[in-house]
RNA sequence: GGCGCUAUCGUCUAAUGGUCAGGACAACAGAUUUUCAAUCUGUCAAUCCGGGUUCGAUUCCCGGUAGCGCUACCA
């Protein structure tokens, strides 16, 4: 053995179910770990179980790996070293320590079986009340805890990290080792992720897949941070890490031994932040396809023609308004996002909550009145804003200016909202929204009047 | 049942043989705002229980209790 070998670590995850977000952390820590100690992260597919093992699967398992940004140094498949197996099978029998009684088994010498958790520390287990135990159901199928092995020796895994509920396994595998004559890598067996009752999360508790996470509009920094941050800290009060920070800060020794529930508004906070981090163009691009998902824009392409110096085609993607399909420009588009930008929890929320700038908004009439306004004052209120923005010319309908005239005539109220609230509302249809001046200037003169006309007409 | 693991605010956690047991999320209140959001200020809130060791234990030891995990010809 080397002194200080080149440290090696694998996520082995059996493409039986989308990627939990569990094994989702358990990869995360054996990649940050790789990372910090300048070693290798390897991914192998468990594949074993030819019945429950699925391509779509083990493409989820890739592509949340992917959208974490958690890029495996090597590749292997269970299902591809049968031959390997198979040799070592053939030795454990040859030598008496295996047999077969339909299926290959582990004759257990029954001995005390230590090793140090780098977690939890020394974890002493009575390998006889295991009994003996299956290693593969015949010389080409072999079972979990003899491939794993296997293979963490072939692979030269230098530290196995996983879940806590593999910490029984443990002494099986350390069993096999011995028999082979090898050396056990170290083990540390991290803290569950639980619900909130306390019991393993699982999809009774509601969303387990980090796809259903992705779809709901989490960022992949905003999940990193999170799922680093159960479990672990850096041990000072800092708490928001880019994955870059996290692998220079992370270690093992930080990682807690208890489990942590899964706290879904500890995940939204830190997903407003990532949000809120984002550039406009970035978080523009990154809600487009939620827009379209709720069915207020639709892309159309076309093909643009130029001379072929020029390189001839270029196709042209543009959005258009569902319902009136006029077309809206990424500007506006823009606009609008920066607008909601603050009130984001998740990008699956944008449809809703920017639905009124691409259809009219429907709402009560009762909606429109501040506090205690009769409907002959609201009808005045939405009168007097309806001649102040018909002079208005087009190209002065931006916010600062509407603002400027608007508060001219608000502060003669006395109470702002009597003019502001109804015009709001008329703009909106919402008791909560931007401002009117901003929704007014991305509607244009043209829609504002026209949705000022239509409150006053529901109102009288 | 057996074996194993774990135990600090509601949640994620910090700390140490001596601290007013700290921070964050959530909650609540206030400021601000036409509303919401954001922002700022503040409030509430924890060492599972019982023994020991010690001048002193949340921390170390023992015993309970509780919770969880495993207990497959799944991984």
């Amino acid at each position: 053995m080397p002194k200080n070998p080149k440290i090696r670590v694998r996520f082995a995850p059996s493409p039986t179910g989308l990627f939990h977000v569990g094994s989702a952390r358990t990869t995360l820590f054996n990649y940050l770990f790789a990372k910090k100690n300048q070693g290798s992260f390897i991914l192998r597919i468990e594949d074993t179980d030819k019945e429950r093992s699925k391509k779509e699967f083990e493409k989820d398992i890739m592509d949340g790996l992917e959208w974490l940004g958690l890029q495996w140094d090597e590749l292997y498949y269970q299902s591809k070293r049968t031959k390997i197996y198979e040799k070592y099978l053939g030795q454990l029998l040859d030598s008496g320590k295996a047999y077969k009684r339909n299926i290959i088994w582990f004759k257990n010498p029954n001995k005390k079986v230590v090793f140090n958790d780098l977690i939890r520390g020394g974890i002493e287990t009575d390998s006889s009340v295991l009994g003996d135990f299956s290693l593969a159901k015949d010389l080409k199928t072999p079972l979990y805890n003899f491939a794993a092995v296997i293979d963490d020796h072939e692979m030269k895994i230098t530290h196995v990290i996983r879940g806590e509920d593999h910490i029984s396994n443990t002494p099986k595998q350390i069993l096999i080792y011995e028999a082979l004559g090898w050396q056990p890598p170290q083990f540390a067996h991290l803290p569950l992720i639980l619900g909130p009752d306390k019991s393993k999360l699982s999809k009774r508790h509601g969303a387990v897949s980090l796809t259903e996470y992705q779809e709901q509009g989490y960022l992949s920094e905003a999940m990193v941070n999170f799922m680093a941050l159960l479990g672990w800290n850096p041990g000072d009060d800092k708490e928001i890490f880019s994955l870059e920070k996290l692998i220079k800060e992370f270690s093992l020794e930080k990682i807690q031994k208890g489990g942590a529930i899964f706290n879904i508004e500890k995940l939204d906070w830190f997903n407003k932040h990532y949000i809120r981090q984002k550039s406009t163009d970035e978080l523009t691009t990154l809600c487009v396809p939620y827009l379209v998902e709720s069915g207020l824009i639709k892309p159309v392409f076309s093909t643009k023609q130029y001379p072929p110096a020029y390189g001839g085609y270029v196709l042209e993607q543009k959005y258009l308004i569902a319902k009136t399909k006029e077309e809206i420009s990424g500007e506006k588009l823009k606009k609008i996002i920066s607008l909601e930008r603050e009130r984001i929890k998740s990008l699956s929320e944008v449809g809703d909550l920017t639905e009124f700038f691409f259809k009219e908004p429907k709402y009560k009439a009762s909606l429109l009145k501040w506090k205690d306004m009769t409907k002959k004052e609201i009808v005045e209120s939405l009168d007097l804003s309806l001649s102040i923005l018909c002079d208005v010319k087009d190209g002065n309908f931006k916010i600062e200016k509407l603002k400027e005239i608007l508060m001219k005539t608000a502060e003669k109220f006395g109470d702002r909202g009597k003019l502001l609230w109804p015009l709001r509302v008329a703009l909106s249809g919402r008791d909560k929204s931007p401002g009117p001046f901003e929704i007014a200037e991305i509607l244009g003169k043209e829609k504002t009047l026209k949705r000022i006309k239509k409150a006053i007409s529901t109102t009288s």
